[in-house]
RNA sequence: AGCGGGCUGGUGGAACGGUUACCACGCGUGGCUCAUAACCACGAGAACCUGGUUCAACUCCAGGGCCCGCAACCA
């Protein structure tokens, strides 16, 4: 639940994917969800501002580029160039598109590295583990067969191999971020999420590694202050971006100056596989380097992709620029935000996006917007004041701070069936004067209301619908024509 | 092994210690003709199993079954 109700300010994240491959179904919903709320709280008046991004630093990142046989740099170029170019299909209203391998950011990570090291909270340790040469990666044991090697490489041993890495001093942090999360000074939505964080706080936390050597990394990535022989683990790495989008480590920049330094809420939205990196590594990170920290977290379900799990290796990732160039990228957020808890996993099929488009778009909301339009052809309907202010739909805005999608939308849906309703009683085409000049003040204000409580989640459509109800109105094409299938 | 989540009409979701168990899709019957074979009314149809707590359990507890996720780079 969004906190300080009547703020002034918000900022507003998504995470950054790592970019080894394309965009899946996934990125889409997290992009979606951030951007209703972005939406809804500029219409409200809100100085917003809304980043997203890509992680291009990871060494997943380097790996897939190399069996590409493409250039680390152009690789990363190309498909973070995919994220951006997704925001802009879906209509993602962000201010900004940061990338981890920018140089303001590499340098922000620095200081940030420095900082916390002045601090006392970086030291050397060695790390031993089981090391896969043809993967170069490090496995834990329980991912390894029977036989102890990993799935890639059948009948290849691994080595135990020691290497020396930099640790930050999480453990020094344990009461402390028990503390934030408990009293809720950090708010973790649902709770379920805020629970699990709090199990694996208490559960002891362990220092954990920043660094990885530069020989594994390949020197992708950003290399340790004063020591290049390393290079910065990704996470530590990528959490930053949120604040060297801002400026950092510029502090008086104006941007970090409005949306980080100041009491105004900070609200990250990501997935639950990264809820122990944004609630707690970098909490800890931030109090580390004597910083402001985030005052929100969103955490979202994941998708699975007709009941499979959406995996980048496998075949089943479902492009969502694709879905969007099919069926309208309205519809795909329709669908994404309306049927789908914002909090559990759930799942997508291209089957119940079909029905719901037919059933909500078509026949609900397009199809009443064309009655309404034939019967007040010709007419000019007198605007009737403003619409969005928090006294009139306390259940959708009530919805919205609680990042209920579905429920704000059911919202809309309900008074767009009463004037379904409405008509079917009323009857206006059998009448002529001021019995139907009456129906139609009705209906045209209400529709104009419910096209600005539609708008964080359907801009466009909300664009034609008020477009076709100012002035003279006039009938026009379906928004959303009836799907055959 | 461990940690976490789930199991509600055909489908997808919701709520709740006491409701005729809610909503949407789909389905059936009737109505309407302004509208995108759309819309309106009415209807049929459901709690994984076993035990316990309770005046009362879908809801709480215990055991079992099945499904799913996590486990040093997954939104």
């Amino acid at each position: 639940m969004l906190r300080f109700s009547g703020m002034s300010r918000l900022y507003i994240t998504t995470t950054i994917p790592y970019v080894n491959g394309d965009p899946h179904i996934g990125h889409a919903l997290e992009f979606v969800q951030a951007d209703v709320l972005a939406r809804y709280h500029r219409a409200l008046g809100t100085e917003t501002y809304f980043l997203t991004g890509t992680d291009d630093n990871a060494m997943k990142n380097a790996q897939a580029a190399e069996k590409e046989g493409l250039d680390v740099r152009e690789f990363v170029d190309r498909n973070s160039e995919k994220f951006r170019k997704l925001g802009d299909v879906l209509h993602i209203s962000f201010d900004q598109f940061i990338r981890t391998s920018e140089d303001r950011h590499r340098e922000g990570v620095g200081a940030f590295w420095q900082a916390v090291e002045k601090n006392g909270d970086i030291y050397k340790k060695k790390y031993r583990g089981l090391y896969c040469g043809g993967c170069e990666l490090f496995y834990s044991p329980e991912e390894l067969n029977e036989k102890g090697e990993c799935a890639e490489h059948p009948g290849r041993a691994l080595e135990e191999v020691e290497e020396e890495n930099y640790f930050f001093r999480l453990s020094k942090y344990q009461s402390w971020l028990e503390k934030l999360v408990e009293s809720g000074q950090l708010a973790l939505t649902p709770k379920v999420r805020r629970n699990e964080v709090l199990a694996f706080i208490k559960r002891e936390l362990k220092d954990f590694s920043i660094s990885r050597s530069a020989r594994r990394t390949k020197g992708w990535g950003i290399p340790v202050p004063n020591d290049p022989s390393q290079t910065i683990y990704v996470w530590f790495d990528a959490l930053i971006n949120y604040i060297t989008a801002l400026g950092y480590p510029d502090q008086k920049s104006p941007l970090y100056q409005t949306f980080w330094e100041g009491k105004s809420p900070k609200l990250h939205v990501l997935g639950k596989g990264v809820s122990r990196f944004h609630a707690v590594y970098w909490p800890a990170m931030l109090q580390s380097a004597g910083l402001p920290l985030p005052s929100e977290e969103f955490i979202h379900g994941y998708l699975t992709v007709e009941g499979e799990k959406i995996s980048k290796t496998a075949g089943n990732v479902v492009d969502p620029a694709a879905i969007a160039r099919e069926y309208g990228p309205e519809p795909l957020r329709y669908y994404l935000l309306a049927k789908f808890s914002p909090f559990e996993d759930g799942d997508f099929s291209e089957l119940r996006l079909k029905e719901t488009y037919n059933a909500d778009l078509a026949n609900g909301l397009g199809n009443l917007v064309s009655r309404i339009a034939k019967l007040a052809e010709g007419e000019e309907v007198k605007n009737q004041g403003g619409s969005l202010n928090q006294e009139n739909f306390k259940a959708y805005h009530r919805a919205l701070k609680d990042f209920r999608f579905e429920e704000a939308l059911r919202f809309i849906w309900v008074r767009l069936s009463k004037l379904d309703k409405y008509i079917d009683t009323q009857k206006p085409w059998k009448k002529s004067g001021k019995f139907l000049g009456k129906d139609l003040r009705h209906l045209v204000s209400e529709i104009r209301i419910l096209a600005d409580l539609l708008e964080p989640f359907l801009p466009k459509t909300a664009e034609k619908i008020k477009r076709q109800f100012r002035g003279k109105i006039t009938p026009a094409p379906p928004l959303f024509p009836r799907l055959r299938f």
